[in-house]
DNA sequence: ATAATAATAGTGGTTGAACCACTGAACCAC
DNA sequence: GTGGTTCAGTGGTTCAACCACTATTATTAT
């Protein structure tokens, strides 16, 4: 492979190995905010890809909030501690091969302020169809994992607010590729099935104040045993 | 929209022209999600535009979420309720003229939830560096707009976690372009200054649960406020 | 006839060279 | 100083061609 400053490529398409590329220097502070990358020709000579590939690679850093594309001036590098975006958030997990335990506290906490609210407000929107359409969910989604991300999502549409559902996808595409080790627990499958009865049960009698509670308890039961599992397994590295 | 002297001019490059133009399509629904679009060379035919600059167009949609471009296959479009991300909630925003109601509704209704939490976790977090900075914030700062956004992102800085000021950037995005509005009122500017008073206070006696109850007071008056504006202004179109 | 295989057409991915449009700096004229 | 002019460097756009992947169709072997 050719050696050039900039580093190696190695994945999918050219544009997407280039994006990895320069999205790790970023993260890692290899690059510093405010910094000016070198010109599109210039990286382009470096990494010997064609000026357009380069320009793709760019323009999708610029939409995930990275850099800062100014005509006549040059690519300058954002903080993106400040000015990201929930798409650079996620992507920033799989940049790493262990989802850091820092990230992990931030998503889960979020979502124990997040979701109990949601679920309240879910209930005193929710109507007789939407009733019909949480049994449905229940009773006939037979893997417990699409079953929970299920009951997640019909609680985002119930709440009608479109901000919430988009945030909650946000969690949800998170939790559909690290959720299967969750599951393979027979405590945490039954903990989630009762979690889905009592909800319905609450959603059924307009208990806005109990889903609340419900939902905060199941995540802090969740909360608890995903940072038992991560501190057991990652504990030699630490 | 933003102000300044002389009035709002529009920045348009050819490719944001297509990225507009495509997304207004697809989430007003002009094209179903599954629906495959032209192909790329069809595409700049039609807008008689080069292939280069449509793809460039295509990068940032994909990114948005808006569409999927499969290799070999075609472009395809998503459903973007379900797979769309922040950026392009933002995105919904700017594409008509006015701020939908209900758009609006939701982004303060979230903000109600997450921002009143997180003052509190700051306050927990906040070390005595932190708040010589909430002192340089409140004191230096000029223009109230500012001022007002640098409180909001100092409270989610010393929250730590990473989401928080993530989507608390998005927050502040929206309110930087609409804010000045808001503090053209009098009353608002001294009702903001009271509640910067007031949770600099909650900061020094370390009162977690004041600081809660401060911020979520400042947030209600503010939603009422903007509601009273939105609906006087907006009625005869209603 | 059927199933495996090969050719084909249509799609996105990449390339190279060229030119246009914008920015900042240096210089010039007033 | 102030305002133009030029120039070099940057991103924005164009064109024409070819590569790589996918689904379909035609062909072949059984």
């Amino acid at each position: 492979m050719k050696k050039n400053t900039l580093g190696h490529l190695q994945k999918n398409t050219l544009r997407e190995q280039i994006v990895t590329l320069l999205a790790k220097k970023i993260i890692n502070n290899a690059i510093q905010p405010g910094d000016k990358l070198p010109s599109e020709r210039d990286i382009a000579a470096d990494l010997d890809v064609n000026r357009a590939t380069v320009r793709e690679a760019l323009k999708k850093l610029e939409t995930l909030g990275l850099i800062e594309i100014r005509h006549g001036e040059g690519i300058f590098v954002n903080d993106y501690r400040s000015s990201g975006n929930l798409e650079l958030f996620r992507m920033m997990i799989y940049l790493n091969d262990t989802i850091p335990l820092s990230i992990l506290q931030d998503v889960l906490e979020m979502r124990k302020i997040i979701v109990p609210e949601m679920a309240a407000r879910a209930v005193q929107e929710c109507s007789v169809s939407d009733l019909e359409e949480f049994t449905l969910i229940i009773n006939e989604q037979e893997d417990i994992l699409e079953k929970d991300l299920a009951v997640h999502h019909f609680i985002a549409k119930t709440s009608n607010n479109m901000l919430y559902i988009f945030i909650l996808h946000f969690f949800n595409q998170i939790f559909r590729d690290f959720g299967y080790l969750y599951f393979e627990n027979p405590d945490n499958r039954k903990r989630s099935e009762q979690f889905h009865q009592q909800l319905y049960k609450a959603f059924q009698d307009k208990k806005a104040e109990k889903a609340f509670s419900i939902t905060r308890d199941v995540l802090e039961y969740t909360e608890k045993r995903i940072f038992d599992y991560y501190t057991k397994t990652y504990s030699n590295k630490r």
